[in-house]
DNA sequence: CTCCGCGTCGGTGTTTTTCCTGACACCCGG
DNA sequence: CCGGGTGTCAGGAAAAACACCGACGCGGAG
């Protein structure tokens, strides 16, 4: 009995590779591929992998809502998150979104094995290229780290570290530009980052760019 | 007498998978792969290879430049570009810096392996998914594409789209505020990008981030 | 040789951002 | 029931960005 995979990854390429790989394995297969968020959790919930390997940068419906939602069908969904932001804090908190595993796809196709056999085992597995990492981020982690932005800041946050202008975030957001300021004004004392490159910086570490960005 | 391939990408799990979609042709062969710039280079100068697949996104050299050394040393390379951004203006000022072919990873796997054909015939191959938004763009094409940007303005392009204030970029590269406003003048008005949004999109989808951009 | 793009800087004026200090109404937890 | 975090908005002053203008030397293409 091999274990079933669901491979959800909006690169038709990067799925292709990916399962000629676990093919190859004699104890693995894959059941189902997902383009989408949307087709992941569809699919999830129709074929009940025993493992969903999980990319973050989809369209419609990002990784990270797909896990959530993948979790509310299934607590029991086995889900290995297989991107290519190598940022530690972000490995962390996919973790604590439920998420098995992580497993940057600069990782070695053998590790990516190892990875997929240790979720279904019920292991958690990180990428070890970075477990060393997971300890430090001064800046970010004080406040106990993870819920320290609210979702209007983070909004906010996203959409500054993209380029718009306190009166584009607002228009957009369906706010008043004052508003804008304030949120601004509470995520710069929070995150103590007082300069503009460093927000970007954070927003691109963080993956807030993807969690909450713009839908281009 | 196989077709002989090298695969430059970063992500490790990506060159896994498509080595084995391309192994499992019969008349195609990596000969070898390259995980940053560098090695893309070297190796493409070591190997010859009759077909070079280039991702864009990648460490110590990005695949832009990759292709102008490959180009430099071996003017008869033939260059596969692959990538996850699907900006068609990307595509074009890629061609017009001596790539043959242009995919996005979102293609199937099929459509790669077409593409590879195709260019180790000695043909261009376009990504299709894209090849219908190849006409539009008005803005971006004006001048013929390539060496649109000076190297300056495409340096205060990159610190501006990583959230550099004016004089941070003043003092970054040296120069006066006053300069760095010239450029950055001058650009916007080649490019026609008046919102710093755009610009930002702009330097993202254009990998400038990745060629010029700040050394974290 | 001349033109044009580039790199470099200055001035001036308008618009935006930034930072501050409020304000008020929620809702949730202690 | 009270405090704190949140969502929402305002006013004002200083700083920065933005958009024009102009200038000069230099080097390559025509």
């Amino acid at each position: 009995m091999r274990t079933r995979i669901l491979l959800a990854d909006d690169h038709a390429i990067l799925r292709a590779g990916v399962a000629m790989l676990i093919e190859s394995q004699p104890d693995l297969v894959v059941v189902a591929e997902a383009a989408d968020g949307v087709e992941a959790v569809e699919r999830a919930k129709r074929h009940r992998p025993d493992v969903v390997i999980l990319d973050l940068t989809m369209p419609t419906l990002s990784g990270f809502e797909a896990l959530r939602q993948i979790l509310a069908d299934n607590p029991e969904a086995r889900v290995l998150v297989l991107t290519m932001h190598d940022d530690p804090a972000y490995g962390r908190s996919l973790l604590a979104a439920g998420a098995l595993g992580y497993v940057t796809k600069k990782a070695a196709d053998r590790e990516l094995l190892t990875a997929i056999r240790a979720v279904r085992d019920g292991r958690q597995f990180v990428d070890i290229t970075q477990a060393e990492e997971m300890l430090p981020k001064p800046a970010a982690r004080r406040g106990g780290g993870r819920e320290l932005l609210s979702k209007r800041e983070r909004q906010v946050l996203a959409l500054l570290a993209s380029g718009f202008t306190h009166q584009e975030i607002a228009d957009r957001l369906a706010l008043s530009i004052k508003t804008v300021e304030t949120y601004l004004s509470r995520l710069t004392n929070k995150l103590d980052l007082h300069r503009r490159s460093d927000l970007v910086r954070y927003a691109s570490e963080t993956g807030i760019l993807e969690r909450d960005g713009v839908t281009h």
